[in-house]
RNA sequence: AACCGGAAAGUG
């Protein structure tokens, strides 16, 4: 049973909960009885692929049945109601183990849900949830404050951010580490203080915290999202020749993306060669990034040709690396084409999603096509697809420019009536 | 053998 929960974890983190369960079913046959380890395992796979709800059953489903379940269980289902925005359900869960007896929430399980709610934004109610753990006797580690400079920053609070870091610094407890540090700065970098950022930087290497490639990442991304691309590039030739850190996928992609919004397209394949010459194989986000820069100059054959290559290396296209082509193709002005996307997408079973529509609709618009920018305005609806401000604005923005300055002030009223507020 | 925080690609 242990090697087969070995097994089983194995194919959850490959993401196929699908031969997880066929594992599961061998498990059950071989007369072995699943134990705790094996159904966490299922529910992380499960999670891991978006089933939240299926999670949710299957777990009710393992209790129902007198299954033992312990604090991991719990936090691995939490982790995954917060990974779509259900804090709610997954502060329920944490209630109905905190009035139980057998499985206390820990650190971790507070951690999870802080996180939860950092990430929708929700700042006050996760600083809430940490007074609730020291008062429940769960002490904050390095890893809760992390989690809340991380919220802080991504709401653009880096002096909050900053002000806990100092008082993670008096605590022996809980000393920063490179995660902490990584997190401020690039909460600095994104609000355009690279100054700081490369200062937070140096006092982190004085303090003896050992930066890793994520804190490397984030200064390379830093400098590119500047526009500093020397800076950028000058940084990972210094990683490469002092062998600061070894070097990946992200860090490489971060400098090819800027050079692809440059124009810049013959270096950003020389750079994608170098990378490949160093034994780093592109992922969907390299391609995505070359087909954007091809696109955007209109260099058609090479969109093709870098498609090819990604798909001929088993890496399959996702709903961005579709939209980046569907953009580049609006933005020429080739509506046709974008629309045979569109149809090609939908008859390979995909789902195109509002970021597909919302860029056609917004080129037949330009090109005052408005027939079939509302047609699709009523297949996103059909759909279920949320139509959002940036729809209403691109038919708004359609209609004014054919004068039709009636129809655009209903649209105005029908967005206001739908509780979107106009921006 | 199973759980928590930090970097890269998309729409007006």
């Amino acid at each position: 049973i242990h090697t087969l929960g070995t097994l089983l974890n194995c194919v959850c983190h490959l993401n196929r909960v699908d031969f997880g369960f066929a594992v599961f079913g061998g498990i059950l046959k071989r007369g072995f009885k699943p134990n705790t380890v094996v159904f966490t395992a299922l529910i992380k796979g499960l999670c891991m692929d978006e089933k939240i709800n299926q999670a949710t059953k299957f777990f009710e489903n393992v209790v129902e049945m007198g299954y033992p379940c312990n604090v991991i269980t719990y936090a691995t289902l939490i982790h995954g109601l917060c990974k779509i925005g259900n804090t709610g359900k997954a502060l329920s869960l944490l209630r109905e183990m905190e009035s139980g007896n057998t499985c206390k929430p820990d650190t971790a399980v507070y951690n999870t849900i802080i996180d939860g709610l950092c990430k929708i934004g929700l700042m006050s109610e996760a600083v809430e949830l940490v007074s609730e753990m020291v008062e429940k006797g769960c002490l904050p580690n390095v890893i809760t404050y992390g989690t809340l400079i991380s919220g802080l920053c991504k709401m653009g609070d880096t002096d909050g951010a900053l002000a806990l870091l100092r008082e993670m610094e008096k605590e022996e407890r809980c000393k920063p580490d490179a995660a902490v540090y990584t997190a401020i700065i690039d909460g600095l970098c994104r609000g355009g203080s690279m100054e700081r950022a490369m200062d937070l930087f140096s006092e982190m290497v004085e303090k003896g915290c050992l930066p890793d490639v994520i804190t490397y990442g984030t200064l390379i991304n830093g400098h590119c999202k500047m526009g500093n691309t020397e800076g950028a590039l000058g940084l990972l030739r210094e990683l490469e020749k002092r062998r600061l850190c070894p070097l990946n996928v992200t860090i490489y992609s971060t400098i090819i993306d800027r050079l692809c919004k440059n124009g810049s397209m013959n270096e950003a394949m020389s750079l994608f060669s170098e990378m490949s010459n160093n034994g780093i194989s592109a992922n969907v986000v390299t391609f995505s990034s070359l087909i954007g820069g091809f696109s955007t100059s209109g260099q058609w054959r090479e969109v093709i040709s870098v498609f090819d290559e990604m798909v001929s290396q088993g890496i399959s296209p996702n709903a961005i690396t579709f939209h980046i082509l569907m953009d580049g193709l609006c933005k020429e002005g080739m509506t046709l084409e974008a629309h045979k996307l569109l149809e090609a997408m939908i008859q390979r079973g995909e789902e195109p999603d509002a970021f597909m529509y919302n860029s056609l609709i917004n080129a037949y618009c330009l090109k005052g096509q408005m027939d079939d920018a509302l047609r699709l305005f009523d297949t996103m609806e059909a759909r279920g697809l949320g139509k959002d401000g940036v729809t209403y604005t691109a038919l708004i923005n359609g209609y004014c420019k054919c004068s039709q300055i009636d129809e655009a002030m209903k649209l105005f009223q029908g967005m206001r009536q739908k509780g979107l507020v106009p921006d």
